[in-house]
RNA sequence: GGAGAGAUGGCUGAGUGGUCGAAAGCGCUCCCCUGCUAAGGGAGUAUGGGUUAAUAGCCCAUCGAGGGUUCGAAUCCCUCUCUCUCCGCCA
């Protein structure tokens, strides 16, 4: 949420801002409501001030043995008019809350301008694309091939957007996955967390998934309860401070989760539709920071260059793009994504996105930090980032370490996670 | 799933329908005293919001959450959530 106190303060600046990613902010409509409440609230504030007052001198009173009637008699009607106040406050309050979650975060200063993904602006590649001498394959052909991909299995349990993976590339998968972990945890000095596949929309808020974006969530509603699955790790791992007010010794904090993750790629019907890149249910290792304000630009670079060093150590080439105002996401004040190279489909794909979110989602759950202990309590700046997609990891190693007999190559760091085998084929 | 207990400020823990935003203790901060990391004395010490130049005052709200009764609710009533104990079940 952007900070309410410079939306009254200088609601144009805001505006102006908001355009850069092509967000149209009604000021006047924002204004009057603002103006509405500020009335109401001060009305509202003036009657409850009177009730109080009146109450505590009838307790007076009566205190010294006096008859109250008279003044009970006075104060019959006081408490319609306030229930009206307060009614009327709590409308407007949540219509102006409800203004203020749909606005998203205000961009860095640096982020480029633009409308969409083909603004982005690359910073940098590293890793040389691999000179085939056959035709390269795409991880589907690839992995049909080792008998271990198997989307006709997946569709006849779950429908379309789901894989089953077999043997070695279950395996690869898994390797990777804690191969990751194993990186995060003892090169990087993250602190791995355990947390719920399941949360609650409070959580989503949080973090800035609702309520905007319902129709990217899976829900699980019943009667009793209303969940969702979380569309990635971000969600619970992020919302860990909430509501806590952490010293200044505690900071940072950083964390590194596997999980799954589920979407429900409401709109991208027809879009990747072939193999692991678009799924409903893919694995992420994800990197969140809980910074110092002072902090969160430089720990943007140091979290990209984790989620780097995964790459690098894979030996898999990749640039680093920062994403133009139109193509930054909801929360985020400025987003860098890494493309990994897949010459089976001759591009850079997206297989982490590295996010700093200011002060943006830590108001949205009210997440402190102190200073000093003279301090009042101040909002953190959060940051998270993939470290990196596991799904999407797993095509990049198929499709950059493939051999011209089907086999694949596996990368040297993945090598003791998979028994010291140093290929994958068809039995 | 069954039975019971509880939820109060950084922590422990009192609390009566009215001067309770809340005793006391601990912790913490500052000051005083003390010739030495002890003891003692004093003051202060929640969060959010409004107003404001102000992190000064003043005002509003908050004692798990949401409703209700009342002139007035931490205190009474209802619903919900969570925690703990015992039993059952279970990976």
């Amino acid at each position: 949420m952007i900070d309410p106190k410079l939306l009254r303060t200088d609601v144009q600046a805001v505006a102006a801002k908001l355009a850069r990613r092509g967000f149209e902010f009604d000021t006047s409509a924002f204004s009057d409501l603002e103006s509405t409440r500020k009335a109401v609230q001060q009305q509202t504030e003036a009657l409850r001030k009177a009730r109080n007052d009146s109450a505590k001198s009838i307790g007076q009173a009566k205190a010294r043995g006096e008859d109250i009637a008279p003044l009970l008699e006075a104060q019959k009607n006081a408490g319609a008019e306030l229930a009206e106040c307060e009614a009327k406050l709590t409308s407007v309050s949540e219509q102006l809350e409800a203004l203020l979650m749909g606005l998203p975060n205000l961009l860095a200063d640096d982020v480029p301008d633009g409308a969409a993904e083909e603004d982005n602006v690359e910073v940098r590649r590293v890793g040389e694309p691999r000179q085939f001498d056959f035709e390269p394959l795409d991880h589907v052909d690839i992995g049909e091939a080792l008998g271990s991909l198997d989307t006709q299995a997946a569709s006849r349990v779950s429908g379309a957007r789901f894989a089953v993976l077999r043997g070695p590339l279950a395996q690869l998968h898994r390797a990777l996955t804690q191969f990751m972990l194993d990186q995060h945890t003892r090169e990087h000095g993250y602190t791995e967390v355990y947390v719920p596949y399941i949360v609650q929309a409070d959580a989503l808020r949080g973090t800035g998934q609702l309520p905007k974006f319902a129709e990217d969530q899976f829900r699980i509603a019943d009667d009793e309860r209303d969940f969702y699955l979380i569309p990635t790790a971000e969600v619970p791992v992020t919302n860990l401070v909430r509501d806590q007010v952490l010293s200044a010794d505690e900071l940072p904090l950083r964390f590194v989760a596997h999980t799954p993750c589920f979407r429900s790629e409401a709109g991208s019907y027809g879009r990747d539709t072939r193999g692991l890149i678009r799924q409903h249910q893919f694995d992420k290792v994800e990197l969140v920071h809980i910074v110092p304000p002072a902090d969160s630009m430089a720990a943007l670079e140091t979290l990209t260059a984790h989620a780097e060093a995964i790459l690098q150590a894979l030996a898999l080439p990749y640039r680093v793009v920062t994403l133009c105002a139109g193509d930054t996401g909801f929360s985020a004040q400025k987003t860098y994504d890494l493309e990994v190279w897949l010459p089976g489909q001759q591009t850079y794909r997206e297989i982490s996105s590295c996010s700093v979110c200011g002060d943006f989602q830590a108001r949205r759950m009210a997440a402190r930090w102190r200073p000093s202990a003279d301090d009042k309590p101040q909002l953190v700046h959060t940051l998270n980032g993939s470290g990196v997609a596991v799904g999407r990891a797993l095509v990049a190693v198929l499709e950059n370490y493939q051999q011209a007999d089907g086999s694949v190559t596996v990368p040297e760091v993945l090598r003791t996670y998979l028994g010291g085998q140093s290929t994958l084929s068809a039995d």
